[in-house]
DNA sequence: TAAAACCGACTGGCTGGTCGGTTTTATAAA
DNA sequence: TTTATAAAACCGACCAGCCAGTCGGTTTTA
Protein backbone atom coordinates (compact mmCIF):
# COMPACT_ATOMS: atom_id res chain seq x y z
CA UNK A 1 0.00 0.00 0.00
CA UNK A 2 1.27 3.43 -0.66
CA UNK A 3 0.57 4.91 2.76
CA UNK A 4 3.99 7.16 2.26
CA UNK A 5 1.82 10.55 0.95
CA UNK A 6 -0.85 9.71 3.13
CA UNK A 7 1.14 10.31 6.54
CA UNK A 8 3.07 12.67 4.79
CA UNK A 9 -0.23 15.05 4.47
CA UNK A 10 -1.15 13.70 8.35
CA UNK A 11 1.87 15.15 9.64
CA UNK A 12 1.72 18.34 7.54
CA UNK A 13 -1.45 18.73 8.44
CA UNK A 14 -0.55 18.61 12.06
CA UNK A 15 2.23 20.67 11.40
CA UNK A 16 0.40 23.33 10.10
CA UNK A 17 -1.69 23.54 13.22
CA UNK A 18 0.96 23.41 15.59
CA UNK A 19 3.12 26.38 13.72
CA UNK A 20 -0.05 28.95 13.25
CA UNK A 21 -1.04 28.14 16.75
CA UNK A 22 2.63 28.75 18.07
CA UNK A 23 5.13 30.12 15.38
CA UNK A 24 7.86 28.38 13.97
CA UNK A 25 9.94 28.93 16.94
CA UNK A 26 7.39 27.81 19.57
CA UNK A 27 6.36 25.12 17.54
CA UNK A 28 7.25 22.08 19.61
CA UNK A 29 8.29 19.09 17.40
CA UNK A 30 7.17 16.44 20.24
CA UNK A 31 3.63 18.59 20.24
CA UNK A 32 3.48 17.75 16.02
CA UNK A 33 4.06 14.07 17.04
CA UNK A 34 1.20 14.46 19.70
CA UNK A 35 -1.22 15.76 17.20
CA UNK A 36 -0.22 13.02 14.60
CA UNK A 37 -0.18 10.09 16.85
CA UNK A 38 3.68 9.66 15.70
CA UNK A 39 6.70 9.49 17.64
CA UNK A 40 9.39 11.70 16.88
CA UNK A 41 11.47 9.22 15.39
CA UNK A 42 8.94 8.84 13.17
CA UNK A 43 8.59 12.40 11.74
CA UNK A 44 12.19 12.70 11.05
CA UNK A 45 11.75 9.45 8.92
CA UNK A 46 9.33 11.65 6.80
CA UNK A 47 11.25 15.05 6.73
CA UNK A 48 15.14 15.30 7.76
CA UNK A 49 14.41 18.74 10.04
CA UNK A 50 12.37 20.91 11.79
CA UNK A 51 12.99 23.64 8.72
CA UNK A 52 12.24 21.32 6.22
CA UNK A 53 8.78 20.58 7.60
CA UNK A 54 7.85 24.29 8.28
CA UNK A 55 8.85 24.85 4.12
CA UNK A 56 7.11 21.72 2.94
CA UNK A 57 3.83 23.35 4.96
CA UNK A 58 4.50 26.52 3.67
CA UNK A 59 4.72 25.59 -0.04
CA UNK A 60 1.24 23.37 0.26
CA UNK A 61 -0.72 26.51 1.57
CA UNK A 62 0.65 28.50 -1.02
CA UNK A 63 -0.06 26.39 -4.03
CA UNK A 64 -3.34 25.58 -2.24
CA UNK A 65 -3.80 29.66 -1.90
CA UNK A 66 -2.42 30.44 -5.46
CA UNK A 67 -4.42 27.70 -7.61
CA UNK A 68 -7.97 29.06 -5.70
CA UNK A 69 -6.63 32.87 -6.74
CA UNK A 70 -5.88 31.61 -10.55
CA UNK A 71 -9.00 29.55 -10.53
CA UNK A 72 -11.01 32.65 -9.19
CA UNK A 73 -9.46 34.85 -11.86
CA UNK A 74 -11.01 32.58 -13.88
CA UNK A 75 -14.20 33.69 -13.61
CA UNK A 76 -13.49 37.27 -14.15
CA UNK A 77 -15.25 39.11 -17.13
CA UNK A 78 -12.45 41.18 -17.84
CA UNK A 79 -8.66 41.22 -16.45
CA UNK A 80 -9.13 43.97 -14.28
CA UNK A 81 -12.45 42.06 -12.78
CA UNK A 82 -10.69 38.77 -13.09
CA UNK A 83 -7.56 40.71 -10.59
CA UNK A 84 -10.07 41.95 -8.38
CA UNK A 85 -11.88 38.19 -8.05
CA UNK A 86 -8.39 36.68 -7.00
CA UNK A 87 -7.68 39.06 -4.51
CA UNK A 88 -11.06 38.56 -3.05
CA UNK A 89 -10.79 34.86 -3.25
CA UNK A 90 -7.76 34.72 -0.95
CA UNK A 91 -9.81 37.66 1.33
CA UNK A 92 -12.18 34.97 1.72
CA UNK A 93 -9.95 31.98 1.97
CA UNK A 94 -8.14 33.73 4.65
CA UNK A 95 -10.68 34.99 6.35
CA UNK A 96 -12.57 31.60 6.89
CA UNK A 97 -9.19 30.09 8.05
CA UNK A 98 -7.32 31.92 10.91
CA UNK A 99 -4.76 29.59 11.27
CA UNK A 100 -3.62 29.27 8.16
CA UNK A 101 -3.69 33.13 7.93
CA UNK A 102 -1.66 33.37 10.80
CA UNK A 103 1.09 30.95 9.39
CA UNK A 104 1.00 32.52 6.31
CA UNK A 105 0.60 36.11 8.00
CA UNK A 106 3.17 36.49 10.98
CA UNK A 107 4.10 32.97 12.14
CA UNK A 108 7.24 32.27 10.24
CA UNK A 109 9.13 35.43 10.95
CA UNK A 110 10.25 33.89 14.06
CA UNK A 111 12.37 31.25 11.92
CA UNK A 112 15.05 33.88 11.08
CA UNK A 113 16.21 34.85 7.87
CA UNK A 114 16.25 31.48 5.78
CA UNK A 115 12.05 32.68 6.12
CA UNK A 116 12.81 36.19 4.15
CA UNK A 117 13.65 33.72 1.29
CA UNK A 118 10.43 31.65 1.49
CA UNK A 119 8.12 34.68 2.40
CA UNK A 120 9.17 36.47 -0.55
CA UNK A 121 8.78 33.55 -2.96
CA UNK A 122 4.82 32.98 -2.00
CA UNK A 123 4.83 36.84 -2.05
CA UNK A 124 5.99 37.05 -5.28
CA UNK A 125 3.54 33.75 -6.70
CA UNK A 126 1.00 35.92 -5.42
CA UNK A 127 2.45 39.74 -6.95
CA UNK A 128 2.46 37.74 -10.03
CA UNK A 129 -1.06 36.62 -10.43
CA UNK A 130 -2.35 40.09 -9.83
CA UNK A 131 0.57 41.29 -12.47
CA UNK A 132 -0.24 39.59 -15.14
CA UNK A 133 -4.02 40.29 -15.10
CA UNK A 134 -3.28 44.16 -14.57
CA UNK A 135 -0.90 44.29 -17.26
CA UNK A 136 -3.69 42.33 -19.66
CA UNK A 137 -5.81 44.99 -18.29
CA UNK A 138 -3.40 47.65 -19.23
CA UNK A 139 -3.45 46.14 -22.28
CA UNK A 140 -7.51 46.37 -23.01
CA UNK A 141 -7.19 49.98 -21.97
CA UNK A 142 -9.02 49.35 -18.44
CA UNK A 143 -6.37 50.78 -16.43
CA UNK A 144 -4.35 53.83 -16.92
CA UNK A 145 -0.77 53.08 -17.77
CA UNK A 146 0.40 52.66 -13.58
CA UNK A 147 3.60 50.32 -12.75
CA UNK A 148 1.84 47.10 -12.23
CA UNK A 149 4.59 45.61 -10.27
CA UNK A 150 4.02 48.20 -7.63
CA UNK A 151 0.29 48.13 -8.10
CA UNK A 152 0.49 44.45 -7.13
CA UNK A 153 2.49 45.47 -4.18
CA UNK A 154 -0.29 48.11 -3.05
CA UNK A 155 -2.84 45.23 -3.55
CA UNK A 156 -1.10 42.62 -1.90
CA UNK A 157 0.35 44.80 1.28
CA UNK A 158 -3.21 46.17 1.99
CA UNK A 159 -4.90 42.47 1.79
CA UNK A 160 -1.95 41.56 4.18
CA UNK A 161 -2.57 44.71 6.71
CA UNK A 162 -6.62 43.96 6.94
CA UNK A 163 -5.36 40.42 7.39
CA UNK A 164 -3.32 41.41 10.38
CA UNK A 165 -5.27 43.87 11.67
CA UNK A 166 -7.84 41.41 11.73
CA UNK A 167 -5.34 38.68 13.75
CA UNK A 168 -4.55 41.15 15.90
CA UNK A 169 -7.86 43.18 16.94
CA UNK A 170 -10.26 40.26 16.74
CA UNK A 171 -12.20 42.55 14.89
CA UNK A 172 -15.03 41.53 12.47
CA UNK A 173 -14.25 39.57 8.95
CA UNK A 174 -11.69 41.20 7.06
CA UNK A 175 -14.40 39.84 4.33
CA UNK A 176 -16.88 42.55 4.84
CA UNK A 177 -14.05 45.02 3.91
CA UNK A 178 -13.63 43.25 0.91
CA UNK A 179 -16.02 45.41 -1.55
CA UNK A 180 -14.55 48.72 0.04
CA UNK A 181 -11.03 47.43 -0.49
CA UNK A 182 -11.73 46.56 -4.05
CA UNK A 183 -12.90 50.35 -4.61
CA UNK A 184 -9.90 51.76 -3.00
CA UNK A 185 -7.46 49.67 -5.04
CA UNK A 186 -9.47 49.53 -8.30
CA UNK A 187 -9.97 53.21 -8.07
CA UNK A 188 -6.22 53.56 -7.34
CA UNK A 189 -5.69 52.51 -11.35
CA UNK A 190 -8.19 54.13 -13.29
CA UNK A 191 -7.32 56.69 -15.80
CA UNK A 192 -6.45 59.42 -14.17
CA UNK A 193 -6.88 61.52 -16.93
CA UNK A 194 -10.51 61.27 -18.14
CA UNK A 195 -12.02 57.70 -19.40
CA UNK A 196 -10.18 54.61 -20.40
CA UNK A 197 -10.81 53.06 -23.58
CA UNK A 198 -13.75 50.39 -22.96
CA UNK A 199 -17.02 50.80 -20.55
CA UNK A 200 -15.88 47.76 -18.31
CA UNK A 201 -19.12 45.96 -16.18
CA UNK A 202 -18.48 46.31 -12.53
CA UNK A 203 -18.23 43.27 -10.70
CA UNK B 1 26.27 63.15 37.22
CA UNK B 2 23.03 62.10 35.77
CA UNK B 3 24.60 58.90 33.20
CA UNK B 4 21.64 56.73 33.93
CA UNK B 5 19.49 57.86 31.28
CA UNK B 6 22.89 58.78 28.79
CA UNK B 7 23.80 54.39 29.52
CA UNK B 8 20.14 53.79 28.92
CA UNK B 9 20.77 55.72 25.33
CA UNK B 10 23.65 53.78 24.82
CA UNK B 11 22.32 50.22 25.88
CA UNK B 12 19.00 51.06 23.39
CA UNK B 13 20.84 52.00 20.92
CA UNK B 14 23.53 49.04 20.76
CA UNK B 15 20.41 46.67 21.47
CA UNK B 16 18.71 48.03 18.48
CA UNK B 17 21.27 47.07 16.20
CA UNK B 18 21.72 43.69 17.55
CA UNK B 19 17.57 43.29 17.03
CA UNK B 20 17.84 44.10 13.64
CA UNK B 21 20.47 42.41 12.52
CA UNK B 22 19.79 38.74 14.30
CA UNK B 23 15.69 39.26 15.17
CA UNK B 24 14.34 39.09 18.88
CA UNK B 25 15.33 35.16 19.23
CA UNK B 26 18.73 34.99 17.52
CA UNK B 27 19.61 38.33 19.25
CA UNK B 28 21.97 37.67 22.23
CA UNK B 29 22.24 39.09 25.35
CA UNK B 30 25.56 39.44 25.77
CA UNK B 31 26.15 40.45 22.01
CA UNK B 32 24.36 43.83 23.32
CA UNK B 33 26.64 43.83 26.10
CA UNK B 34 29.76 43.47 24.15
CA UNK B 35 28.39 46.34 21.52
CA UNK B 36 28.06 48.41 24.94
CA UNK B 37 31.20 47.41 26.26
CA UNK B 38 29.06 46.12 29.30
CA UNK B 39 28.62 42.99 31.04
CA UNK B 40 25.24 41.08 30.81
CA UNK B 41 24.78 42.25 34.73
CA UNK B 42 25.11 45.78 33.64
CA UNK B 43 22.52 45.06 31.28
CA UNK B 44 20.42 43.68 33.58
CA UNK B 45 20.76 46.64 36.15
CA UNK B 46 19.31 48.63 33.57
CA UNK B 47 16.40 46.30 31.92
CA UNK B 48 14.67 43.57 34.03
CA UNK B 49 14.34 41.34 31.09
CA UNK B 50 15.43 40.47 27.30
CA UNK B 51 11.79 41.34 26.60
CA UNK B 52 11.15 44.97 28.40
CA UNK B 53 14.61 45.89 26.68
CA UNK B 54 13.17 44.80 23.18
CA UNK B 55 9.74 46.59 24.04
CA UNK B 56 11.94 49.91 25.07
CA UNK B 57 13.78 49.50 21.72
CA UNK B 58 10.70 49.34 20.00
CA UNK B 59 9.30 52.21 21.68
CA UNK B 60 11.65 54.39 21.12
CA UNK B 61 11.90 54.24 16.88
CA UNK B 62 8.45 54.26 17.12
CA UNK B 63 8.69 58.21 19.13
CA UNK B 64 11.20 58.98 16.68
CA UNK B 65 9.11 58.02 13.58
CA UNK B 66 6.05 59.02 14.24
CA UNK B 67 7.39 62.48 15.73
CA UNK B 68 9.11 62.91 12.45
CA UNK B 69 5.75 61.86 10.43
CA UNK B 70 3.62 64.65 12.63
CA UNK B 71 6.39 67.29 11.68
CA UNK B 72 6.80 66.40 8.31
CA UNK B 73 2.92 66.55 8.07
CA UNK B 74 2.76 70.06 9.03
CA UNK B 75 4.74 71.28 6.08
CA UNK B 76 1.91 70.07 3.70
CA UNK B 77 -0.24 73.01 1.88
CA UNK B 78 -3.64 70.80 2.66
CA UNK B 79 -4.48 67.85 4.91
CA UNK B 80 -4.70 65.54 1.52
CA UNK B 81 -0.91 66.81 1.12
CA UNK B 82 0.06 66.67 5.05
CA UNK B 83 -0.32 62.49 4.97
CA UNK B 84 1.50 62.46 1.87
CA UNK B 85 4.12 64.29 3.62
CA UNK B 86 4.04 62.01 6.43
CA UNK B 87 3.86 58.63 4.17
CA UNK B 88 6.89 59.78 2.28
CA UNK B 89 9.08 61.50 5.69
CA UNK B 90 8.83 57.59 6.93
CA UNK B 91 9.52 55.88 3.39
CA UNK B 92 12.18 58.13 3.77
CA UNK B 93 13.08 57.15 7.08
CA UNK B 94 13.46 53.72 6.56
CA UNK B 95 14.94 53.89 3.39
CA UNK B 96 18.47 55.29 5.00
CA UNK B 97 18.34 53.26 7.81
CA UNK B 98 17.83 49.70 6.98
CA UNK B 99 18.54 48.23 10.17
CA UNK B 100 15.34 50.37 11.30
CA UNK B 101 12.97 49.38 8.86
CA UNK B 102 14.26 45.55 9.40
CA UNK B 103 13.39 45.74 13.24
CA UNK B 104 10.38 47.56 13.05
CA UNK B 105 8.88 45.72 9.84
CA UNK B 106 9.81 42.12 10.83
CA UNK B 107 12.34 41.43 12.85
CA UNK B 108 9.39 41.56 16.10
CA UNK B 109 7.95 38.50 14.79
CA UNK B 110 10.08 35.86 16.20
CA UNK B 111 9.08 37.40 19.95
CA UNK B 112 5.64 35.57 20.04
CA UNK B 113 2.65 36.39 20.34
CA UNK B 114 3.65 39.05 22.72
CA UNK B 115 4.66 41.61 19.86
CA UNK B 116 1.51 41.17 18.08
CA UNK B 117 -0.10 43.46 21.02
CA UNK B 118 3.15 46.14 20.32
CA UNK B 119 3.30 45.95 16.58
CA UNK B 120 -0.40 46.60 16.91
CA UNK B 121 0.15 49.61 19.26
CA UNK B 122 2.54 51.55 16.95
CA UNK B 123 0.64 50.54 13.23
CA UNK B 124 -1.96 52.65 15.29
CA UNK B 125 -0.04 55.22 16.05
CA UNK B 126 0.67 56.02 12.85
CA UNK B 127 -2.62 55.13 11.35
CA UNK B 128 -3.91 57.52 13.97
CA UNK B 129 -1.72 59.88 12.15
CA UNK B 130 -2.99 58.95 8.53
CA UNK B 131 -6.92 59.10 9.65
CA UNK B 132 -6.66 62.27 11.48
CA UNK B 133 -5.06 64.14 7.82
CA UNK B 134 -7.66 61.93 6.04
CA UNK B 135 -10.76 62.99 7.63
CA UNK B 136 -9.73 66.39 7.40
CA UNK B 137 -9.33 66.02 3.98
CA UNK B 138 -12.91 65.06 3.57
CA UNK B 139 -14.36 67.43 5.35
CA UNK B 140 -12.28 70.20 3.30
CA UNK B 141 -14.00 67.91 0.00
CA UNK B 142 -10.44 67.42 -1.29
CA UNK B 143 -11.37 63.46 -0.70
CA UNK B 144 -14.27 61.59 -0.94
CA UNK B 145 -16.41 60.34 1.36
CA UNK B 146 -13.96 57.09 1.83
CA UNK B 147 -13.42 54.72 4.89
CA UNK B 148 -10.70 56.88 6.63
CA UNK B 149 -9.65 53.94 9.05
CA UNK B 150 -9.57 51.27 5.82
CA UNK B 151 -7.46 53.68 4.14
CA UNK B 152 -5.20 53.80 6.74
CA UNK B 153 -4.25 50.63 6.30
CA UNK B 154 -4.07 50.33 2.54
CA UNK B 155 -1.84 53.16 2.85
CA UNK B 156 0.39 51.30 5.86
CA UNK B 157 -0.10 48.31 4.17
CA UNK B 158 1.76 49.29 0.76
CA UNK B 159 4.31 50.92 2.59
CA UNK B 160 5.20 48.34 4.33
CA UNK B 161 4.76 45.72 1.42
CA UNK B 162 7.56 47.63 -0.45
CA UNK B 163 9.63 48.16 2.40
CA UNK B 164 9.72 44.44 2.80
CA UNK B 165 10.17 43.94 -0.86
CA UNK B 166 12.99 45.97 -0.70
CA UNK B 167 14.37 44.16 2.55
CA UNK B 168 14.32 41.20 0.62
CA UNK B 169 15.16 41.34 -2.68
CA UNK B 170 18.28 44.26 -2.26
CA UNK B 171 16.20 46.23 -5.00
CA UNK B 172 16.43 49.96 -5.30
CA UNK B 173 15.76 52.30 -2.43
CA UNK B 174 11.92 52.49 -1.79
CA UNK B 175 12.63 55.85 -1.77
CA UNK B 176 12.78 55.98 -5.60
CA UNK B 177 9.28 54.29 -5.70
CA UNK B 178 7.54 57.08 -3.37
CA UNK B 179 5.87 59.11 -6.47
CA UNK B 180 4.62 56.75 -8.12
CA UNK B 181 3.11 55.13 -4.32
CA UNK B 182 2.17 58.23 -3.81
CA UNK B 183 0.00 59.03 -6.75
CA UNK B 184 -1.67 55.52 -7.10
CA UNK B 185 -2.74 55.52 -2.96
CA UNK B 186 -4.07 59.27 -3.47
CA UNK B 187 -5.82 58.50 -6.59
CA UNK B 188 -7.77 55.83 -4.65
CA UNK B 189 -9.20 58.71 -2.81
CA UNK B 190 -10.47 60.78 -4.94
CA UNK B 191 -14.19 61.40 -5.78
CA UNK B 192 -14.63 58.63 -7.76
CA UNK B 193 -18.35 60.40 -9.98
CA UNK B 194 -16.22 63.62 -11.17
CA UNK B 195 -14.62 66.38 -9.34
CA UNK B 196 -13.68 66.75 -5.80
CA UNK B 197 -14.91 70.32 -4.59
CA UNK B 198 -11.55 71.86 -4.41
CA UNK B 199 -8.96 72.26 -7.01
CA UNK B 200 -5.83 71.09 -5.01
CA UNK B 201 -2.05 71.81 -5.58
CA UNK B 202 0.05 68.67 -6.50
CA UNK B 203 2.41 68.54 -3.68
C1' DT C 1 30.71 55.19 53.62
C1' DA C 2 26.67 53.94 51.70
C1' DA C 3 24.44 53.51 47.59
C1' DA C 4 24.63 52.94 42.78
C1' DA C 5 26.63 50.76 38.95
C1' DC C 6 28.88 47.09 37.16
C1' DC C 7 31.15 42.38 36.71
C1' DG C 8 31.14 37.55 34.78
C1' DA C 9 31.20 32.65 36.13
C1' DC C 10 27.61 29.72 36.72
C1' DT C 11 23.03 27.30 36.44
C1' DG C 12 18.72 25.43 34.98
C1' DG C 13 15.33 24.61 31.73
C1' DC C 14 14.59 23.63 27.34
C1' DT C 15 14.24 21.04 22.86
C1' DG C 16 16.05 19.68 18.02
C1' DG C 17 18.03 15.91 16.58
C1' DT C 18 20.11 10.97 17.18
C1' DC C 19 20.32 6.11 17.24
C1' DG C 20 19.92 1.34 18.59
C1' DG C 21 16.20 -1.28 18.62
C1' DT C 22 11.24 -2.94 17.52
C1' DT C 23 7.22 -3.56 14.68
C1' DT C 24 4.91 -3.60 10.32
C1' DT C 25 4.74 -4.35 5.42
C1' DA C 26 6.05 -6.11 0.91
C1' DT C 27 8.01 -9.82 -1.68
C1' DA C 28 9.29 -14.39 -2.58
C1' DA C 29 10.37 -18.95 -1.97
C1' DA C 30 8.60 -23.40 -0.09
C1' DT D 1 -1.24 -20.98 2.54
C1' DT D 2 2.78 -20.75 5.25
C1' DT D 3 7.25 -19.41 6.25
C1' DA D 4 11.44 -16.66 5.44
C1' DT D 5 13.58 -12.22 5.20
C1' DA D 6 14.68 -7.87 3.79
C1' DA D 7 13.25 -3.30 3.75
C1' DA D 8 10.39 0.31 5.31
C1' DA D 9 8.27 2.58 9.01
C1' DC D 10 8.22 3.70 13.54
C1' DC D 11 9.62 4.10 18.58
C1' DG D 12 11.26 7.01 22.56
C1' DA D 13 15.02 7.47 25.90
C1' DC D 14 18.81 10.10 25.64
C1' DC D 15 22.26 13.66 24.39
C1' DA D 16 24.32 18.16 23.55
C1' DG D 17 24.26 22.81 22.84
C1' DC D 18 22.30 26.86 23.83
C1' DC D 19 21.39 31.17 26.50
C1' DA D 20 18.32 34.17 29.60
C1' DG D 21 18.71 35.27 33.93
C1' DT D 22 21.12 35.06 38.75
C1' DC D 23 24.02 36.42 42.44
C1' DG D 24 27.92 37.14 45.41
C1' DG D 25 31.34 40.12 44.87
C1' DT D 26 33.99 44.46 43.13
C1' DT D 27 34.48 49.16 41.60
C1' DT D 28 32.81 53.76 41.01
C1' DT D 29 30.16 57.69 42.34
C1' DA D 30 27.85 61.05 45.42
Amino acid sequence: MQHRTETRERILEAAASVFADKGYHDALIDEIGRRTSMSKGGLYFHFPSKEHLFFAVMDRLANKLVQRAEKAATGGSTPLNAAEEALVSVLNELSTHKRLARLLVTQGYSMGSAFEAKRSEVFERFAAVIVDKLEKAKIAGEISDVDTDLASRVWLGSLNEVVVHWLFSNGTSPKDAAPELKRLLVASLRSPSGSASGGVPES
